[in-house]
DNA sequence: AAGGCGGGGCT
DNA sequence: AGCCCAGCCTT
């Protein structure tokens, strides 16, 4: 058993992934990555990650920056807390610190979206403190080559994780150690994973048991809620109206059109236009033109049927939300918008 | 300890 | 179409 931390960092200087966060050693840049990454796999988060970095190269820049421009950067990544904490802890950063990044697991952890996992990130990386990196990729890793029967995310579980990598680590270099560690369950110990070219297979305790499969072991899924959207597009004088979702829902902070949930679906058009009603306290006529089709928008825990309705006013609409605000077609493209709103604005219903 | 928070890839 | 992934915050 002790022969696997070897051939894992041998691995590891083979199959790396050249990245680019992996060429620098500004403690920024790392946390940034390891922020971007987190729910998010490396080919899709690439992108994100260079856009950002020239958005914002430093952490003054990111402080100074309005929430709203940091949010259009994260557009479609998901999970936008991620965003607006980042932005919060950049403020952090300039005004307890200094502008300089804290050089400990410790100070990292006070900051606004930084957990352990992505305190020791930065701090072993950048820092080369010796604390270990514990990610689902880990969790996957670890628990089949020890074949840990607890839940590697209950509290127990998460502390026996962390006494075998720590073993594991050694005198390695933390950064490197950790690294390996990670990367060895994204690209060989996958969900399901080719066991037969594992360089460690002999030394794997859910291979010998065959237990690859089982472990981790899986945690209850959670139910899907059904919700219907149906946002009213309304166009007056080359305006359109959006408004921004506020606190305690998804999407905070992003925009869309004027919003009418329902419990349960509308399927009669004439209903549906009265509804859409609701939502003005215009004294002019309101009409409903257009539905467009259904769009199924499928989160982890929300299943949203979302309908955009084009409704043509006789006078500038007044909505009930006062919030919802006029835009041209060209400041919409600059606000922060869900993958759904974007979705729709890029299908056609709307030309400029 | 449990629930909420996106979006995409794989089978 | 239904499976999977996952760190942090709030409650």
């Amino acid at each position: 058993m002790n022969r696997v931390p070897d051939i894992l960092l041998e691995w590891y200087q083979q199959q790396a992934r050249t990245l680019p966060w992996r060429e620098t050693k500004d403690p920024y840049a790392i946390w940034i990555s390891e922020i971007i990454l987190q729910q998010t796999r490396v080919n899709q988060g690439l992108d994100y990650y260079r856009r950002f970095m020239e958005a914002f190269p430093t952490v003054q820049e990111l402080a100074a920056a309005p929430v709203e421009a940091v949010l259009k950067q994260w557009q479609g990544l998901g999970y936008y807390s991620r965003a607006r904490n980042l932005h919060q802890a950049a403020q952090q950063v300039v005004s307890l610190y200094g502008g300089v990044l804290p050089g400990s697991s410790e100070e990292l952890l006070k900051l606004k979206g930084v957990g352990p996992y992505t305190a020791a990130a930065v701090a072993s990386i950048a820092f080369s403190e010796r604390v270990v990196t514990v990610d689902g990729n880990v969790n996957r890793f670890i628990s089949r080559l020890f074949s840990m029967a607890e839940d590697p995310l209950s509290a127990r579980g998460r502390q026996e994780i962390v006494t075998l990598a720590s073993a594991m680590a050694g005198q390695f270099s933390p950064g490197l150690f950790n690294q390996a560690l990670m990367e060895f369950g994204a690209l060989q110990c996958i969900p399901h994973p080719d066991c037969e070219i594992c360089p460690l297979k002999n030394y794997c305790e859910a291979f010998r048991l065959d237990l690859v499969s089982e472990l981790p072991v899986r945690k209850k899924k959670m139910k899907v809620r059904d919700r219907y959207f149906y946002y009213a597009v309304v166009r007056f004088q080359d305006q359109y109206w959006l408004r921004q979702r506020g606190a305690g829902d998804i999407w905070q902070g992003l925009y869309e059109f004027p919003l009418l949930e329902t419990g349960s679906e509308i399927a009669d058009f004439s209903e549906l236009a009265s509804a859409l009603e609701t939502l003005f306290s215009s004294r002019g006529s309101i009409s409903l033109s257009s539905c467009s089709e259904v769009y199924v928008h499928v989160l982890t825990h929300q299943k949203i049927h979302a309908v955009f309705c084009v409704i043509q006013t006789s006078e500038t609409p007044q909505f009930i939300d006062n919030n919802a605000t006029p835009y041209s077609f060209s400041e919409i493209s600059e606000l922060p918008v869900s993958r759904l709103t974007d979705r729709y604005l890029h299908s056609g219903w709307i030309n400029p």
